[in-house]
DNA sequence: GCTGCCGGGGG
DNA sequence: CCCCCGGCAGC
């Protein structure tokens, strides 16, 4: 029941996928690196901002560097198509487990009819020979997986595996959990790994299609359509500053629903929700960190927060246009004490991982946890300067997004997959529930309120528990001037006082089973756990 | 003291 | 991953 173990929100770019080369019908491996749909402004004044609409087009980037559109149909991988639709090609490269182990090999035949698939193993080693093995279509992967399977599970939300196996156990719940209260439940609801994925499996249900965008269409009507002026003017700067603005407030009153309501929209339609900002939800920056990170993939390090991209993601980008080109972005130095700004990301990293973190023994990255952007106006462009435009501070959740344009930089040989990278930085910066030291003790929520997030994760999962909640958390605490904790490492110390989650005041399996009917108390009791058949 | 539950450890 | 339990802290 670590924080750490918990991964941020996912945007679809950075997905790996196969898709197929139209000259030879085999699939390649590849990565989503954006999207084009050309339906979406359209869908998005309709408050039904799916993300998806059956015109979506995704734009993938093979592993041999070649860039090809594909429809969602045309795509294998999470999210989208499964191998066992398809009729594998001779030549085929695929993956398979063999004796334990993943082999990559080439499809001999495919038969459908007979549901086999021979496929020819070639050596891995020096002493091994060719082999083939044959396997179900359900078995052979066209995408390498990624790391251990354990790896992979991290990718996806904790405690949802949690869930899983307790309700495996007690096989008495076949729905999914709506979270009582979304603040101090332990219990989230399953999430899936993919963001399109769930989109797509509410599609494909069908029914809660509707219901999503009509519950999206109230909160939008409830705060601002597109095109009043709060939409116009404060929101999108807003949402990038940290500065407060009517039209935030308002949005983080309108949209600050907690769970009851966002929770049953849980599914697709709250990427529409919190494309407009979660607000009180807390949960702020994800997709906006999305956004900005598949942008960061194109651009590779440009300070600029939103350049355009055809991205699902891209809406507030494509709005910050006019803005943009009034300011440019700095990278500042928030150690304590330190003034030193640069103007390139490499150059800020650079000086926090040499002047500030020289002498300890900081995890990759670190730095980045020691800078952020400032906005600052570009003398070099003739537009006026708005009032709101005043040199502002980037909100935390763009520190991140930065943070994840720098994994991409060419000095970092790392190449991060996007959605590895919260995690990362959750793993490194977070000690445990509630976040290390005293980080939930003061939340600095109306700066975070400010933030959209575009993900419909978090209207799932209560705020407290979204790792970016708690990476804003880290973040706000690091900006406030009275942060004593400067070093990093007093920070992550394991002694730092964890926030115990609230005693819950409703009936727990002990309580309502007795000592003598333990056999009947779900498995987190059993465990001394938090009890998840009556959690609060 | 009872209880909920976190963190850690064994298998 | 499943399971257990020491120990902390709220009540």
């Amino acid at each position: 029941m670590s924080a750490s173990k918990r991964l941020a929100k996912r945007s679809i770019v950075g997905t790996r996928v196969s898709g197929p080369l139209k000259e030879t019908g085999l699939y390649h491996p590849g990565v989503i690196i954006g999207s084009k749909n050309p339906d979406e402004f359209i869908v998005l004044q309709n408050s039904c901002h799916t993300g998806i609409t059956p015109n979506s087009k995704y734009v993938v980037r093979f592993d041999t560097g070649d860039v090809r559109e594909f429809s969602e149909g045309e795509l294998v991988g999470p999210g989208f198509g499964n191998v066992s639709s398809l009729k594998l090609k001779p030549k085929q490269k695929a993956f398979v487990t063999h004796n334990g182990r993943e082999v990559c090999g080439t499809v001999v035949y495919h038969r459908p009819q007979i549901d086999e698939v021979l496929i020819n193993i070639q050596p891995q080693g020096p002493n091994e020979i060719p082999f083939d093995v044959t396997k179900k279509l359900d078995e052979v992967r066209l995408l390498e997986s990624r790391k251990s399977a354990r790896l992979q599970e991290q990718d996806f939300d904790f405690a949802r595996l949690a869930d899983m196996s307790d309700r495996k156990r007690n096989q008495q719940t076949a729905s999914i959990d709506v979270p009582r209260n979304n603040n101090v439940s332990r219990k989230r609801r399953p999430s899936s790994g993919n963001l399109f994925q769930s989109l797509i499996t509410s599609s494909n249900q069908g029914d809660d299609v509707m219901d999503e965008c009509a519950a999206a269409m109230v909160l939008m009507s409830l705060s601002c359509s597109p095109h009043s002026p709060h939409w116009d003017n404060g929101m999108i700067s807003s949402s990038w500053s940290s500065s407060s603005s009517g039209a935030s407030s308002m949005l983080s009153a309108n949209f600050g629903t907690p769970s009851t309501g966002a929770a049953s929209v849980a599914g697709g339609a709250s990427s529409i929700v919190s494309g407009v900002g979660s607000g009180s939800t807390g949960s702020s920056s994800s997709e906006l960190l999305s956004s900005s990170t598949s942008s960061s993939h194109l651009n590779n390090c440009s300070p600029t927060p939103s350049s355009s991209d055809d991205g699902i993601e891209s809406d507030a980008g494509d709005w910050d246009e006019p803005r943009k080109k009034r300011t440019r972005l700095i990278f500042k130095c928030t150690w304590p004490g330190c003034t030193v700004t640069k103007e390139a990301c490499f150059d800020i990293e650079a000086h926090v991982r040499s002047v500030h973190l020289a002498d300890q023994d900081v995890a990759e990255h670190e730095e980045e946890f020691y800078y952020t952007e400032v906005e600052v106006p570009d003398l070099s462009s003739p537009a006026p300067q708005p009032q709101h435009m005043q040199t502002q501070s980037l909100p935390t959740s763009f520190t991140l997004s930065a943070n994840l344009i720098h994994q991409n930089h060419p000095h970092h040989q790392q190449q991060l997959h996007p959605q590895q990278q919260p995690q990362n930085l959750q793993h490194q910066h977070l000690g445990g529930v509630g976040g290390s030291v005293s980080l939930s003790s003061s939340v600095n929520l109306s700066s975070m309120a400010f933030s959209p997030t575009l993900s419909h994760l978090d209207m799932v999962r209560p705020a407290s528990e979204d790792p970016e909640y708690k990476l804003n958390q880290v973040q706000q605490q690091r900006k406030s001037p009275n942060n004593t904790q400067l070093n990093p490492k007093k920070r992550l110390s394991p002694k730092s006082s964890p926030v115990r989650r609230p005693r819950g005041d409703t009936k727990k399996c002990r309580k309502v089973y007795g000592m003598d009917r333990r056999d009947l108390w779900c498995t987190q009791c059993k465990w001394k756990k938090a009890c998840t058949r009556f959690g609060d």
